[in-house]
RNA sequence: GCCCGCAUCGUCUAAUGGUUAGGACACUAGGUUUUCAUCCUGACAAUCGGGGUUCGAUUCCCCGUGCGGGUGCCA
């Protein structure tokens, strides 16, 4: 029985996208459900389009959702180097042996003669491609632009007729007519080995038996068919998922909105929930179950059930996903994220807040503010604001707004000095939700007012907004001094 | 332009050669409530168009349309 093999294999240009880290989930959720290996490459073959810090944002967003390779740079493994700067006389070889099996040929043409051709051919309607020149070039020919050291690149020998048949794992078998394939570069002029040598060799060597990656690539999977037949090697299986769209239209970009997994995670989405989200993006097991832990994902994943049509990316079910994982987090769990945030995250201010406010609290008040947070709280970032946005409130009281619908001024104002008192009764330690709520509510009975006479003043004097959390939430969030405070100004406003 | 792929509620998706075309999110109505949120209950909402094949097609085939991708000495 052969070991299934998968890579996830990005290029050090950009940020780990969304889509890609689907891409490499799927491509790790299938070697795990067959007890194989993930083997993350890097695929540095663009010296010009390298950005700094990019591999280590790559792979910092495959750890935090739990994609853990087990060969990759760094790690190491069998089949290394996993980096293909590392590998250039790999490369090299195989581009000699090419060559010397006649399947590649030098091209001589300057890139200002290219770019000239492909206008003329666009001009004319044509679809643009090589021309072909130098791969008709006599030896004469050759030898003399080698002497004088003319820059050349190797481009392999495509078929003059003929198809090439792909085999796609969901999508069946696609026919190529050689006529529109190129004869496509494999090595550069510097002698940097393009994406397609590079992949094919390395899908090869490192023994890679499904090669799961974007329809972006299906277009240049014949070429590949044709080099790894050159090669004399056997082709992988291929999976080309879907592709993410965004809700304007078109790739998801970063025109319209996020796009970077570790955006994701510094608004406060939780790996669980991003995991979950994306999975079912393009993937169903054809049953109701909506959340799925990893490990129920590796269970049951299957090329099989993956989709062809592209979704498009929308955040609102995320979001209610994210609601889902957050609810199940404890107060101390949810805490040490918020720590972990602020030392991950690049736009810490809130975060830090909140971390300085919470600390401060007692356990018990922490465990009772998360308790009634989280139900009104999507992200983490929600979380701070929902608290942070109470706390350092300055309000300025409009008196008018302080009663109710149902209630008058002088009412008012008499309801808010006795709340006052009546709050003074409740000890700090006691300053709890499941206190203040039975109590209050129940001193209200003892009274001439109704719930709303007395609540709804309460809570706009602890919110100064119309819609709010609930005024024992409010009061628990700010602590008895704060609150006494806030109900005093409230009713000197009415006074005056 | 040329090549390739794709097409079910607004979105993510089930299902079938014969079903009241199912679920989730969103939206919406009602209940609960001091407001918002939560929660509970209900409603709304889809097979892109045209031809075939067939007793019957949303499902299979063809064409069109739309959307997406590719068309680089990028990956």
């Amino acid at each position: 029985m052969i070991t299934i093999r998968t890579r996830f294999a990005p290029s050090p240009t950009g940020n780990l996208h969304i889509g890609g880290a689907r891409s490499a989930l799927f491509a790790y959720l299938w070697a795990k459900k067959n007890h194989g290996q993930f083997i993350l490459r890097v695929e540095d073959t663009d010296r010009a389009r390298e950005k700094v810090g990019a591999l280590e944002n790559q792979m910092e967003g495959l750890k935090w959702l739990g994609i853990n390779w087990d060969e990759g740079p760094k790690k190491g493994g069998e089949y290394g180097p996993y980096v293909q700067s590392e590998r250039f006389d790999i490369y090299q070889k195989y581009a000699a042996q090419l060559l010397a099996e006649d399947k590649v040929y030098r091209c001589f043409c300057t890139p200002e003669r290219l770019a000239q051709m492909r206008q003329k051919q666009q001009e004319n309607k044509q679809a643009p491609r090589y021309d072909r020149v130098c791969r008709h070039l006599s030896d004469d020919e050759i030898e003399k632009k080698i002497q004088t050291n003319t820059p050349y690149v190797l481009r392999l020998k495509v078929p003059e007729q003929g198809t090439v048949e792909v085999y796609d794992a969901i999508r069946g078998a696609i026919t190529f007519n050689c006529q529109d394939i190129d004869d496509q570069v494999l090595v550069k002029s510097d002698g940097f080995p393009t994406y397609h040598l590079a992949n094919v060799v390395d899908d090869h060597l490192m023994k890679i038996t499904h090669v799961i990656r974007g329809e972006e690539w299906l277009p240049s999977t014949p070429k590949h068919v044709l080099l790894y037949q050159a090669l004399g090697f056997s082709a992988p299986q291929f999976v080309h998922l879907s592709i993410f769209l965004a809700k304007a239209g078109g790739k998801m970009s970063k025109r319209h909105g996020e796009t970077s997994l570790l955006a994701f995670r510094d608004k406060g989405y939780l790996s669980e929930a991003i995991v979950n989200f994306i999975a079912l993006l393009g993937w169903n097991p054809k049953t109701e179950q909506e959340y799925f832990t990893k490990e129920e994902l590796i269970e049951q994943f299957e090329i099989s059930k993956l989709n062809t049509a592209n979704p498009v990316f929308e955040t609102e079910k995320l979001d209610w996903m994210n609601q889902h994982y957050l609810k199940k987090l404890s107060s101390g769990e949810m805490f040490t994220k918020m720590k972990e945030m602020i030392s991950l995250n690049s736009d810490v201010a809130l975060y830090k807040l909140f971390a300085e406010w919470f600390s401060g609290l007692s356990v018990k008040h922490q465990e009772s503010i998360w308790h009634n947070l989280k139900e009104r709280s999507k992200t983490l970032e929600e979380v701070a604001v929902n608290t942070m946005n109470y706390v350092n409130k300055e309000i300025v009281y409009q008196p008018q707004e302080l009663i109710w619908k149902k209630s008058d001024q002088k009412t008012t104002i008499k309801i808010l000095e006795n709340l006052i008192e009546k709050i003074k009764e409740f000890a700090k330690e006691d300053f709890l939700v499941a206190n203040l709520e039975p109590q209050i509510l129940a001193w209200i009975k003892t009274t001439e007012w109704g719930n709303g006479d007395v609540l709804w003043p309460m809570r706009f004097a602890l919110s100064g907004e119309k819609k709010s959390p609930s005024p024992f939430e409010l009061a628990e969030i700010l602590g008895p001094a704060e609150t006494i405070n806030r109900l005093t100004k409230a009713k000197e406003s009415l006074n005056a």
